[in-house]
RNA sequence: GGGUCUAUGGCGCAGCCAGGUAGCGCACCGGACUUUUAAUCCGGUUGUCGAGGGUCCGAAUCCCUCUAGACCCGCCA
């Protein structure tokens, strides 16, 4: 192991980063400027998955800077998709707009020029949160001006060729007998349902027929319009299988990610690529989708999504770029409940960076460093940070609810946990607190009371108005209960139960004092 | 039909992509603290790393075969 030199900074991007840069060498390609792409859905609420190709892809941008090219990423919304379904959540009155380009259909919220954008936003916010740097094209944008008109136009003169070649790498008969270009029908608006049979070569038109057709298990209708689209002025779109490729090569990009589900796409895309687009394709990578914690994948309907503005309600960007930086292969099940460890790590991390922590394995410290540097984007900061348990700090978030962010500094300055009150901490602390209030809301129970149990609680609360020793209420409690008849199990358990709203909890004497006996005694008088 | 991933102590998982004494959490056992419960702290037990073969001085890690499970594709994007 001692041979293998470290690549770049030893994580699997620099790797990535670079095999791509081999290959292009080795295809003698003009490395000037390396870009790299990032689909963006836009039918479709982006959820983190959506974030992480992008993320990832940005990843290797550094790589490569960091190896001494110019790279960029584009983030490409495919805003031509045409809406199949209604997200969980949107106005039923989208139904009207079923089948049309995203990017034709207002937006229901009335925020974004369109449905399409609206989408793309969320997500674009959530790369301009983590701090991802992209340059932002848009699929309407780039028919629209016919940016792809000559890699239509060879596709569509070699339709034949390329429908027997799917059949035979995908098995997919369809284009075998349309062609791989969607029109958007000039009489409804609506994609998919217009099938385009012929190619009019000299006249670069297509002659599509508006048809009922199936889309996912709507049946949607065709207005029956006969129609002809130009393909570098009227609106329509290539089929997936051929559109990265047309896309790759307009665009020269070197290398794209993609998901295990759009598998067959990039296979058949690869080929056209290369034998008909006569344009190298890019390099790629190929990730597992993030599954939900049944393994269930992440979906919309099914109301799993997990978006990057939900995550930084409970966890800061770096959390997220640590679960997409520290690796990239394997199946992986995703919840929030991944945040306190991801937020653990990173501490971790920075600690081995900053020679806090000892690792033997060289291989392994090096590949540690690198991955906190990607973690921080390549600019890694000077000196570390003030780290802070955020477990501990979702216990302390627990027990308080009012004034929190001030007591739960107050008891981490009580720990030695903290010198001084930091106002980075602060900001962990709302996370915590949103995650202990998100997740670890206990059920409400109802609370059996009896009189002598009431009785008791009548004297506790008097006491502690007057009570000066913290030290003393533990003792107090006990004695309380048992000069009234209270058996002190079930009496700390209804103590625990008014304060916590659970049958347990941490000693109560102490914790008490913590909350503050006065506010407590308040507390418990509303029970008696 | 095609493809991908996963398999590691009782349970949940990390480590595998660049081979070098098998780790974490929970559970469990013991101790400390506590005039109840719980919590907290300290210490400890638990594994032929799915099966079989190969490469290597050395394999959880790389290669091949097999078994089981999950997921994706075979509408569309």
């Amino acid at each position: 192991m001692s041979e293998a030199e470290t690549i770049g900074k030893g994580t699997w991007i620099d790797k990535l980063a670079f095999e791509l840069l081999e290959r292009e060498k080795s295809i003698g390609r003009n490395l000037e400027l390396i870009r790299v792409e990032s689909g963006l859905g836009a039918s479709g609420v982006p959820h983190i998955g959506s974030l992480g190709d992008a993320v990832r892809a940005y990843g290797v941008k550094l790589a490569l800077e960091n190896f001494g090219y110019k790279s960029e990423l584009i983030a490409y919304s495919d805003d031509l998709d045409g809406l199949r379904k209604i997200p969980e959540g949107f106005p039923e009155s989208l139904q009207e707009h079923i089948a049309k380009p995203v990017s034709l259909i207002p937006d229901p919220f009335g925020c974004h020029e369109s449905y399409g954008m609206h989408m793309s936003s969320i997500l674009l916010d959530g790369l301009d949160k983590v701090g991802i740097k992209y340059e932002f094209r848009r699929a309407i944008d780039t028919y629209k001006q016919g940016l792809l008109k000559d890699q239509i136009h060879t596709i569509l003169q070699n339709s034949s060729k390329i429908g027997d070649k799917i059949s035979e790498l995908v098995g997919q008969d369809k284009f075998q007998k349309y062609l791989p270009y969607f029109p958007v029908c000039a009489n409804c608006s609506k994609l998919y349902t217009a099938e385009s049979t012929e190619y009019l070569s000299d006249e670069k038109k297509v002659i599509y027929n508006c048809h009922d057709a199936e889309i996912g298990s709507n049946m949607v209708k065709g207005c029956g319009h006969h129609g002809e689209a130009n393909i570098s002025k009227d609106l329509g779109k290539l089929a997936w299988k051929v559109e990265f490729a047309a896309r790759w090569a307009a665009f020269d990009i070197r290398f794209e990610a993609y998901g295990k589900d759009i598998m067959d796409s990039v296979k058949v895309n690869d080929w056209v690529a290369d034998e008909i687009l006569n344009y190298p394709h890019p390099h790629h990578v190929k990730y597992e989708m993030f599954l939900d914690k049944g393994g269930k994948k992440i979906s919309k309907s099914l109301g799993n999504v997990i978006t990057a503005q939900k995550w930084l309600e409970f966890g800061d960007p770096k959390s997220i770029l640590l679960l997409l930086y520290k690796r990239i292969t394997g199946a992986r099940e995703l919840g929030f409940e991944d945040i306190p460890s991801l937020m653990a790590e990173y501490n971790e991390l920075e600690d081995i960076y900053f020679g806090k922590i000892k690792v033997d394995n060289q291989a392994k410290l090096t590949k540690s460093k690198g991955l906190y540097e990607y973690v921080n984007l390549l600019n890694p900061p000077k000196e570390s940070s003030i780290h802070v348990n955020y477990r501990l700090l979702i216990e302390l978030s627990k027990i308080f609810k009012e004034d929190r962010t001030q007591r739960v500094m107050k008891k981490l300055l009580d720990y030695g946990v903290l010198k001084n009150p930091q106002p980075e901490i602060e900001k962990m602390i709302e996370l915590a607190g949103n995650y202990a209030d998100e997740f670890d809301q206990q059920e409400k129970i109802e609370i059996g009371l009896d009189d002598s149990a009431k009785k008791a609680l009548g004297l506790l609360s008097t006491a502690l108005d007057a009570q000066e020793e913290p030290e003393d209420i533990q003792n107090t409690i006990y004695q309380i209960a048992k000069s009234n008849d209270v058996q002190p199990r079930e009496f700390f358990k209804i103590l625990y139960q008014i304060i916590l709203g659970t049958t347990r909890g941490p000693k109560i004497g102490p914790f008490i004092t913590d909350i503050g006996r006065k506010k407590v005694a308040k507390t418990i008088s509303e029970y008696i």
